[in-house]
This record gives structure tokens, C-alpha cells and sequence, in this order.
DNA sequence: GATGACCGTCAGGTTCGTTGACTTCTCGAG
DNA sequence: CTCGAGAAGTCAACGAACCTGACGGTCATC
């Protein structure tokens, strides 16, 4: 009985973190903007841009994946493709200058988050927890 | 950057135990049963059934996320809706003969993906794992 | 200059869950 | 005793975050 529970807690546990950094950032002022498309909008370089793949790779999931959060937030303003010029096949995913903001307001929210959650947890059950998460992922996939 | 990590890791940590659950399940000669449909099979009291509301709040979900996972199982024959003597609005789930046999199946199967998991980590790391998790989903539900 | 690998894309599925709107039935207060 | 609040199960529609498979261009290399 103990198990199943392991698994669940993982999902509610992901999804708690998710609703806390969505209300961070509409109490913010940035309504209607999900965890993943936040965590996008960190992951693009600022200077460069940086690739549909590369990003996809970063973020472990795979590329269609991720270009659907890409159309979700270039369809709002926040990026745009622009063609690669050292490669005529790939395009680079830049911000625009809102996308900018966006993402320093995104950096505060992390913050805040990651902040409430060490504090409820402790600071060493809180290393604890990703170390352990670490762990088993880092093994999982050379399983895989 | 550190933290929007830490709700995909947990993301992934919980696909990757369910996929194991499954895995261990098809081994064993169940196949295409989902993780959330073993935790199901494990929750029903083997003696008197369970009503699908009360399984429902003991996986914290909603009662039409668990009917789902109900009618999935009544279909294949691992569970049946009976009335409920003493109320006329209630069915009470429960196990038929196959269902009990995959219920210990699924015993089994959680426990070693428990053990495994758990080697993988350490003991400490494990339980420091477990109490993290709860520590942090019961002050998230006090909360809302 | 053909061949295989790679980039982004389109199309369709899967898993796990949600909200809202009933119908049927229970139960306690007036 | 009835009658209204509310709970049990159900139907329908939807959402978020993924996946696999197939495809048309582009590169890189042999």
C-alpha cells in the first residue's frame, strides 16, 4: 500500500508547484501563462536565441512537444522564429523584447516559489529532495 | 533556473515509477494495465468493496476521474458495482475473483518497484524522499 | 551527387485529471 | 410527514502535458 502513493504524491507534488508559480505570476500581472511556457521562456538564451531541438533538450521532452509551448507564446508576442543562418533547416527561437520582461518577472516567481517551498520543508530536507530526485532520474534514464 | 527543475523532476520521477509498475505488471503477465488502475485495485477492501466516492478521496481525486478507472475495470472484468444495502444512492466497488488475483499481482509488483527504488537511493535518501513529499502536499492543503 | 542523419512540422493518441450539470436518493428539521 | 439541503453516482466536455509516426526540406559526407 505504501507504493502507489509514492507515484501519486510525485504527480500532486508537481502539480501543486505548477498552480503556486501560474498564481505567482498572475498575481504578478502575467494571467493565463502556464509552468511549461515559464519554464520555456527561462530556458531561451538571451543573447543568441536558441533552437526548437535544443530547447526541447533542455527541457526533456521531445521537440513536438515543445513547439507547441513555442507556437502558444510566439502567437502572444513573447518570441519569435527566425530563420538559423548557419543552418537553412533549423530556426532560432528568440524573445522579443516582452519576452524579455516576461522572463525577468518568470526568474522573481521561481525565486519566490523555490523560496516558499524550502522554507515549508526546511533547508535540508529541501537539498534532501532534489538530490534524491537527482538520483533516480539520473539512473532511470541510464536504464533506459 | 533552479527550480522550475524541481516540478519537472518531479514530473518525471512520477512517470518513470508508473512506467515501471507497468512494466513490472506486463512481466508478471497482466499487460495494459495502467498504474493508475493497479493503485485502484489496491485501494478496494477486500472484504466488503468500497464505495467510488470513498476510493476517490483516498486517491485525491475527484469521483469522475476515479468512475473512469472504475468502468475501465469493470469492463475487464476485475471489478463489479454492486448496490449498497444501506443506501439506495450508493454502489459499492468491489474485487471479483480475478480482480483478487491481480490485486496480489499488483502487491507484489508494487513492492518491487519500492525495492528497487529504494536500492537506488539508500535507505535514508528514500524516506527523506517520502517525508519531503508529504511534508510538502499536506502544508499545500492546508493552505487551499 | 546520392545517402543518411537532422530540423522543424503536421496529424493523431495517451494518461491523468478537471468543471459543470444533472438524476436519484437520504436524512434531518420544521 | 413532507420537504428541502445535500450527497452518490453519472454524462459530457475539456485541459495540460506529454508521446509516436510520418513527412519535406537541408546538411554533410562519402
Amino acid at each position: 500500500m505504501t507504493e502507489p502513493q509514492l507515484g501519486r504524491q510525485l504527480l500532486a507534488a508537481h502539480r501543486a508547484l505548477a498552480a503556486e508559480l501560474v498564481l505567482e505570476l498572475e498575481e504578478r500581472g502575467w494571467p493565463e501563462l502556464r509552468a511549461s511556457q515559464a519554464s520555456l521562456v527561462l530556458n531561451v538564451d538571451r543573447r543568441s536565441g536558441t533552437r526548437l531541438t535544443e530547447l526541447a533538450r533542455r527541457a526533456g521532452v521531445t521537440k513536438q512537444a515543445m513547439m507547441v509551448v513555442v507556437d502558444e507564446l510566439e502567437v502572444r508576442g513573447f518570441v519569435r522564429r527566425t530563420p538559423d543562418p548557419d543552418d537553412g533547416r533549423a530556426k532560432v527561437v528568440r524573445l522579443t523584447a516582452r519576452g524579455r520582461t516576461l522572463g525577468a518577472e518568470c526568474r522573481r516567481a521561481v525565486a519566490a516559489v523555490e523560496a516558499r517551498t524550502r522554507r515549508t520543508l526546511g533547508g535540508r530536507r529541501y537539498e534532501g529532495l532534489r538530490e534524491a530526485l537527482d538520483l533516480l532520474l539520473e539512473t532511470e534514464e541510464e536504464t533506459a
